[in-house]
DNA sequence: CCTACCGATCGGTAGG
DNA sequence: CCTACCGATCGGTAGG
């Protein structure tokens, strides 16, 4: 899996300023405020440097966008490639699939956040490609929920909701999920894949 | 119930500039590009008017997102109040008021989106009325959860996990939601207040 | 409803 | 890494 905790690339810790600690940055105040809301002149003022001397970093304020929503999105997609190969029951490829997109938003706060509200302030061509990739992601994910009612292993519903479902679910986690509360983000994700089952599976019970 | 479909005030229907026209056209954009993203002179162009005629009727671009987004959050609390009065069951109860926080997301979608993108745009003392009615309903939710939990109705499970889920799920129609879908926004609702039940309930069957 | 205009801020460049 | 500066655009006002 594609999995690290958040890079804790600051200033102060650091010392320097670098690419990385300049899209870390940004990270943070684009999840704060959204891309529109934050202007460079922030961005360079919380790392203690002029405006100007950003640029020695960057290409620009659209790049580090297209480098967060970009890499995110792909890693996105390659996680749920993964994590269901080799996997036979359709049962516990969905809740694979569920687990490590629940993980991602519950380590990668502020990445989920500005993926999901800033996607559509991104520029050609990174806009086409994320959003293909998010289509892709999510026609795997309702493929799997059809398979399963095929089977017989899922109730017969739209899959197509309960796919919207799962996913948001698991994306709202970016929201309110803190390192220091009581539960994990393995112990959420958990859970939320747990969730994931008994929309899927219906009337059928499932244990505890 | 405070539902009404969404009023389609625009100018070509109207003839006319008003109040509640510039409100819709606002949020049609908000909606769209985000507050941030969005600029006075695109409402006015969208309208065919001028820059300047748009303060005849509003006090300016925050009044309108202060309006779209302190009604709606009103509106939510009231639906939640009325729909859940008087209802000994509490299973029932978190049905009806998942079915009605659904469906208000599948109907109003532009307004929705404002709400969960731009709250953080607000400024007080809206933001923090605002946000004091969400905590409210998300307590609410989670009350009805642990009571079920309490009443051995429900399985037993974190109630904070299952409050988020189950409210976030429904926020996330909105983003995908469209009138001309498969589904009506009744059917949806009905579906999504099936799924809360289903992650509640847990290892208990509930009946398709 | 308009023209004319305000100061502030935007992302970014020149040049060192 | 900086100062100096660019044209464009921002939300909003004056005055009619």
């Amino acid at each position: 899996m594609a999995f690290s905790l958040d890079p804790p690339v600051s200033r102060e810790e650091r010392g320097v300023v670098s690419p990385a600690v300049v899209l870390d940055t940004a990270l943070t105040l684009f999840a704060e405020r959204g891309y529109h809301g934050t202007s460079v002149k922030e961005i360079a003022s919380r790392l203690q440097i002029r405006t100007p001397s950003l640029y020695n970093h960057m290409s620009g304020k659209q790049g580090l966008l297209q480098e967060i929503v970009g890499d995110t999105t792909r890693e996105v997609w390659q996680d749920f490639v993964e994590v269901t190969a080799g996997i036979d029951g359709v049962e516990e490829r969905l809740e694979k699939a569920v687990y490590v997109y629940a993980l991602r938003h519950a380590r990668r706060r502020r990445e989920a956040i500005v993926v999901n509200r800033d996607v559509s302030s991104l520029e050609e061509p990174v806009l086409s490609e994320v959003l293909e990739l998010r289509r892709r992601h999510e026609h795997a994910i309702r493929g799997l929920v059809q398979e399963g009612i095929d089977a017989s292993v899922f109730a017969d519903q739209p899959a197509s909701l309960v796919s919207f479902a799962v996913l948001e679910m698991c994306v709202s986690i970016a929201r309110w999920f803190h390192v220091d509360d009581r539960f994990s983000a393995e112990e959420v994700a958990k859970q939320y894949s747990l969730y994931a089952l008994r929309i899927a599976k219906g009337d059928v019970p499932v244990k505890a």
